[in-house]
DNA sequence: AGAATCCATAGATGGTGTCTATGATGGATA
DNA sequence: TATCCATCATAGACACCATCTATGGATTCT
């Protein structure tokens, strides 16, 4: 049984950051100042850090203590918007659509348009994840629907669509940018960019490592549209989906690299409210057709 | 003292949802019965609502339990990533650039290109953000740089940049496309797209709601790339700062509506290790000569 | 040297999570 | 209809623990 860090000990954690001080952090959250410092000794034995660098004019983060302040505020944030989640009224009725975010924001925008003449009134949100926050928030109920990666699932939990290859992209200028297949050794004096929510990142890496290739890393960040601006601007290159690629970039296909992806239409895991399943069922079409 | 819910009472929640039954549910959390049912019955006084409907076969989640379910995942999942956090090794060092969500992606990928010169090996990882994550972060020292908007902070804490107004954009092939201002009341047939971290959100509602205006809302993304390629789409239209104007859309300036940002370079709150202080400062430099 | 500040330690105590034992309820079966 | 089974709730006992008061130790300032 794994342990796990208690609330009010990172309550009283939060109310040390803030003042500086155990004495005063104890008069914050209204307990005597032994009981905060046997606290703050208890849940660093917990996450088995020292937090706390003590000093006797005023207390310091240690580096683990720094690693998990933001991480502790995000703790309270949850246990907030548990409490208010619980608190809210009934809230209005919406079609939830998940979509993966490496899903290109054209083809997303193509297909929200085009089934825009269909729309009778009901309100979409689109919720940008990764395959996993997808799955999650379909099972919470959260999601309605999700457009993601198919993976063989049954045709009850998953419409199968279309598939697409992973490329290299260069910017226009690069020296690559005519070519329509490179090998691993042609990228060796190049910059990389990392797209961190890859989902071949691990395939890519073992490819060059496979070729004794090291590219350098430059940046690394979450956002797929930036890392492909960042390719567009000549930073550096980068694998992607082929669906990511515009005019401001040029893909080439990398020798002994064929991995693709599948996309699927995640449907509802329990029965939508009765108006918003027409909607629903509209929806689900339409992605079949424009998809396919 | 608000009163907080503990994590152990959420642990016998979760395994009560996954098992249909208090007594299978305390078989899993390795604790009997009664302590499982007194535990259920502290956390829905803790949280002022039932979450279970008892029958002697199994136990059905109520709506509250439902809504609850989703948000008691999330705070395990902080707290298990809090102890990843701090059970990590050190990380390599990393220039750690904050970039306001909102900021276009050509912009940023331009200037860390032609930053790139300056190289000399250091990594640069980017993290998007609101203002209020950015300004957390800098807080906790988990980001070195923020390009945020600038309100006015000393020198020393946030570099000022350029200013940039806000536009309404609209697809190329929309009736406005070729206008230069338009009037609110040329709206009223248009969809909304709805940019839901939009700095100037209430300031947009407000604008429409002094004229009478109820522009009907089609979407709403937090995710200002896919907000843009909607617009291109032809979904609808939204307000943007200039920035993320490219040549898919068309820009319009709404009459009356004089909204404008300055950015700024949000400066590391403590100082760097030795190692990234000549990068950083280097890094500082080329963004005032790129953006001022 | 004395005072002030601040965190740590020690011991006592009330609160609480947990256990065993038992009760109440409803459904299934003979 | 009576009995059995499954399951959650309640009661009482008890070990554990969060918290308190009192005190100690270290450092800085006057």
């Amino acid at each position: 049984m794994v342990s796990m860090m208690d609330i009010y000990l990172l309550r009283y954690f939060l109310a040390v950051v803030e003042t500086g001080s155990f004495t005063r952090a104890a008069d914050r959250v209204f307990v005597t100042q032994p009981t905060l410092s046997a606290g703050i000794k208890k849940l660093e034995q917990q996450v088995g850090h020292s937090l706390f660098e003590r000093t006797n004019r005023r207390v310091f983060l240690t580096d683990a203590g720094t690693r998990l302040l933001p991480r502790a505020k995000a703790i309270f944030h949850e246990c907030n918007m548990a409490q208010q989640v619980l608190d809210e009224a009934g809230k209005t009725p919406l079609l939830r659509v998940g979509v993966l975010s490496t899903l290109s924001n054209r083809m997303v925008g193509d297909l929200l348009s085009s089934f825009r003449g269909k729309m009778s009134g009901t309100a979409i949100e689109i919720i940008d994840g990764t395959e996993q926050e997808l799955e999650n928030r379909l099972e919470d109920r959260s999601l309605d629907f999700a457009l993601s990666l198919h993976r063989g699932e049954p045709p009850d939990v998953s419409v199968s669509l279309k598939v697409e290859p992973y490329v290299f992209i260069v910017a226009n200028s690069h020296a690559l940018a005519g070519r329509t297949r490179v090998s691993a050794s042609d990228l060796v004096e190049d910059y990389m960019i990392v797209r961190s929510r890859c989902e071949v990142l691990s395939e890519t890496s073992r490819y060059f490592t496979d070729r004794n290739i090291r590219p350098r890393l430059v940046y690394r960040t979450p956002n797929d549209s930036r890392a492909v601006a960042m390719v567009a601007a000549g930073v550096g290159g980068t694998v992607v989906p082929q669906c990511l690629v515009d005019e401001r970039v040029s893909q080439v296909r990398l020798n002994g690299f064929d991995h693709e992806r599948r996309l699927g239409l995640f449907l509802p895991r329990s029965e939508l409210p009765e108006q918003t399943m027409e909607m629903a069922a509209a929806f689900t079409a339409h992605v079949r057709e424009q998809w396919a």
